[in-house]
RNA sequence: CGGGAUGUGGCGCAGCUUGGUAGCGCACCUGCUUUGGGAGCAGGGGGUCGCCGGUUCGAAUCCGGCCAUCCCGACCA
């Protein structure tokens, strides 16, 4: 057992699992619900999603997206209608059997995602080429049935958006596929601080259902790659099975092509795992429920002064639109710098006295030059100064967190032509390598390494042919295939 | 489903080997003193010891069964 801090949180390095799932309690952003895999968010984690959500949302209207809503229960026979789905799906499937005390003549599934119930919806709405495209988000909740839950990372019901276009053509589609695809990925950089690894995903390693699939993978502190946001282009299998068909310009009936995308609370486990330390939660500002946190000093009357200026500041704050919060609660100072350094705020200001009588704060940054202790070394700074600066402060911070992220993951990563580097590396993080393609060979690589294909890194200078580099066949796919251990 | 572990105040744990009427830390409540890196003292409230059955004068403790949860694998955003 790794021994625990003073936080009472096992130190991320030395057993980053113990380290997750601990800090997703003490940070007070989940719980786990009474029913095995089922996760409550708690209001910190909660504002977290509605910041994520809110952000990504305008990216989905900037893209000429609309939301709507479709329902929980589907018939159990639509998602039959499409054989890769169902099988794809299946086994995490749950089942409603009984309603209003009766067994049901059909039973219905709880949505593992919505492709079937929008298809139905799509073939009713969509006649003519005048009705494309159909663009259509929906935010909701799905349940798969999941044999080892782990909280954001992996629930039996989590929250998510899902994306379901349909066009005229495969080029349209695919074009929309790829748009969202470089949503998530400007997203997940801009928004969430993480530089991921993109690409395609192997045939093995493809959504149920889908022609093709994109994926954004993230790099874990553990070295492994969380799979983060994928966007698909599902060609015409859909609207076959649903029967969603419209008449062009030459009164010709045709099949649409359609997409789906999607990106959930996942997207928190990987801003957890890729930011956090010892010391509790990084957040990256743009997600933070605080972006500033201001903590007064001082006892009995003399803190009435620096308290009153502590609000102030934050009043000024908000109106630059930086979420800032003056923590007056009757407990120390000290108690408040390691709790507020658990919950992941970016910036800490102290005022006390000294400070009220100098006209200035100490600013604290929750990642940046430690002293000799371990504490953030504290800078001084002009009140009107600091309030100014400060929008400018956090996106500086922002940019620290993508530039120690990047820089950790890029050491992870190399690319391997031989077996011993290519196991050294999949060890660690990312492996770029040759592959054939053969999905025997995937599994062999998974026996021997536990890693898997991530995507196919269609990245400048990961272009390639050769023989793959565990079976020597000849590589397939004309780029190297990142591999790792995921979650 | 395989392997490992755990169920005792809200949380974390001890007690179980060797049965005797439940304890510690944190949190909570009251009061006083405190407040620039997790404050101190004093007082206080709160538990059918996972469930069912058995052994016994007596079970948290021993025996049998069941249930649940967690961790490690197989399925996955």
């Amino acid at each position: 057992m790794a021994k625990k801090n003073q936080l009472g949180v096992t130190p991320l390095s030395e057993d980053v699992s113990a380290w997750y799932n601990e800090l997703v309690f003490k940070a007070e952003l989940a719980d786990r619900g009474p029913a095995k895999g089922t996760m409550v968010i708690r209001p910190y984690g909660y504002r977290i999603w509605e910041l994520l959500q809110s952000q990504l949302d305008q990216r989905f209207k900037d893209t000429g997206h609309v939301n709507a809503s479709f329902p929980l229960l589907i018939p159990m026979s639509y998602l039959q209608r499409e054989a890769d789905h169902v099988e794809g799906f299946a086994p995490e499937l749950a089942v409603v059997t009984h309603g209003g005390g009766k067994e049901l003549d059909e039973p219905l599934v709880v949505r593992p995602t919505s492709e079937t119930v929008i298809g139905e919806m799509y073939s009713r709405w969509i006649s003519s080429y005048r009705d494309l495209p159909v663009l259509i988000n929906a935010w909701n909740n799905v349940v798969r049935w999941e044999l080892r839950p782990r909280i954001f990372l992996r629930t039996t019901e989590f929250l998510w958006q899902e994306g379901h276009t349909a066009h005229a053509d495969e080029d349209e589609a695919m074009e929309e596929t790829l748009r969202m695809f470089d949503v998530y990925v400007e997203f997940a950089l801009n928004v969430a601080a993480i530089p991921m690894v993109k690409g395609e995903k192997t045939p093995g390693e493809r959504f149920a259902g889908a022609v093709r699939t994109f994926t954004i993978e993230g790099m874990m502190q553990d070295g492994k790659a969380l799979q983060s946001g994928t966007s698909h282009y599902l060609g015409q299998n859909f609207a076959k099975a649903f029967d969603i068909t419209f008449q062009d310009e030459n009164n010709e009936l045709q099949h649409v092509h359609t997409t789906s995308w999607g990106m959930s609370t996942r997207m928190i486990g990987a801003v957890i795992l890729a930011h956090g330390d010892d010391a509790g939660l990084v957040l990256p500002p743009r997600l933070a429920p605080i972006q500033i946190v201001i903590v007064p000093i001082g006892r009995g009357e003399q803190a009435e002064a620096p308290l009153a200026k502590c609000r102030e500041l934050a009043a000024q704050l908000e109106g630059l639109g930086v979420r800032a919060h003056v923590d007056d609660r009757d407990a120390s100072p000290g108690f408040k710098f390691n709790d507020w350094e658990l919950k992941g705020v970016p910036l800490r200001v102290e005022l006390g006295p000294r400070d009220l009588e100098a006209g200035h704060v100490l600013v604290a940054q929750r990642v940046g030059e430690r002293d000799d202790k371990g504490r953030p070394v504290k800078e001084t700074v002009e009140f009107e100064e600091f309030v100014t600066g400060a929008p400018e402060r956090l996106d500086a911070y922002h940019d620290q967190l993508v530039a120690r992220a990047t820089a950790f993951r890029d050491e992870r990563s190399g690319v391997a032509d031989d077996w011993d580097t290519f196991a050294e590396l999949v060890g660690r993080g990312f492996a770029y390598a040759l592959h054939c393609g053969e999905p025997s060979c995937e599994d062999d690589i998974k026996a021997e390494t536990s890693a898997t294909p991530r995507c196919i890194s269609t990245e400048d200078g990961f272009a390639g042919e050769g023989t793959c580099i565990r079976c020597d066949r000849p590589s397939v796919y004309g780029h190297r295939v990142a591999f790792a251990r995921a979650y």
